[in-house]
DNA sequence: TTGGGTGCAAACTCTTTGCATGCCC
DNA sequence: GGGCATGCAAAGAGTTTGCACCCAA
């Protein structure tokens, strides 16, 4: 079984592992719930999430455990819109993505354009300004809400 | 004078006018303060920068201002991050842009690329979703801030 | 005159912080 | 056992809403 088989909750705990940080039941939930969500949920959802599944977690915990996970670059953050911020796994190589908000129902769809990361690489290097991220957002209506 | 060198401000206030709108000192101020900036601002710099110049406009009414001009597509709301809404003009044809977002001092720079705007309308048609805008936000440090 | 516009204050939501307790190592 | 991790509650910040007064049309 090769590197690239490991899966992200795997690398999550080998992080923490390395770092020096415990692995308390709070921080094995949210990586837990994080490793099977697709796309990006916010703080309050991961919240309620756990405590469906019976888990008694803190909200302050579910955000010190994301700043925790976004600091070690496993997780990304992002604003959508309304002031609420949205986290989800990142994996190194692989699936990087940005993001369709519908500004209807709120929904918000991954998608991934191999010619736009291009350009935006380009764009990277021609700016006076040292780029760490860059976040791609398209706002209109989903499927659903367009009539 | 051709239509085309009509100033947003003046635009600003024909919309008003036609929507059967007032135009109360609160609006006139927001707009105008508007007006004369480049960039996108938050709520509480524009109700602050109009207290400065000795208006007394109150933080709601900034919002509710910022938001019927935002229905009336005269501004764009901008999300950058920490969970704030930054608001600035919109002209039609005009001076589309980016934005640059310093994660160190919060600096909000302004940027344009064509080749990423092409990159991006042929997205939009790609797309099984109905786009009516888009944001880009490259994050980093600033010349000042990066060391 | 009259109803939309405005200011003030309170309410709401998301997020952060303080502190005492608990539990991983 | 020691110290980081956690939960609860309170504090903070941005934004929205309720309501009475005011002013543009």
């Amino acid at each position: 079984m090769s590197a690239a088989t490991i899966t992200w909750r795997e690398r999550a705990l080998g992080e923490l592992q390395s770092a020096g940080l415990r692995k308390g039941q709070a921080r094995l939930a949210v990586i837990d719930l994080l490793s099977k969500q697709p796309c990006a949920l916010t703080a309050p959802e991961i919240e309620s999430g756990l405590r469906r599944k019976g888990h008694r977690v803190g909200l302050a915990t579910v955000y010190r455990t994301l700043e925790l996970l976004a600091d070690l670059k496993l997780v990304g953050r992002l604003e959508v819109g309304q002031g609420i911020a949205r986290y989800e796994p990142l994996t190194p190589g692989g699936d990087h993505h940005h993001h369709l908000v519908c500004d209807h129902c709120g929904r918000v769809i991954p998608f991934d354009d191999d010619e736009l990361e291009q350009t935006i690489d380009r764009l990277t290097h021609k700016v006076r300004f040292q780029v760490a991220e860059h976040d791609v957002v398209l706002h209109g209506a989903c499927r659903s809400c367009r009539n």
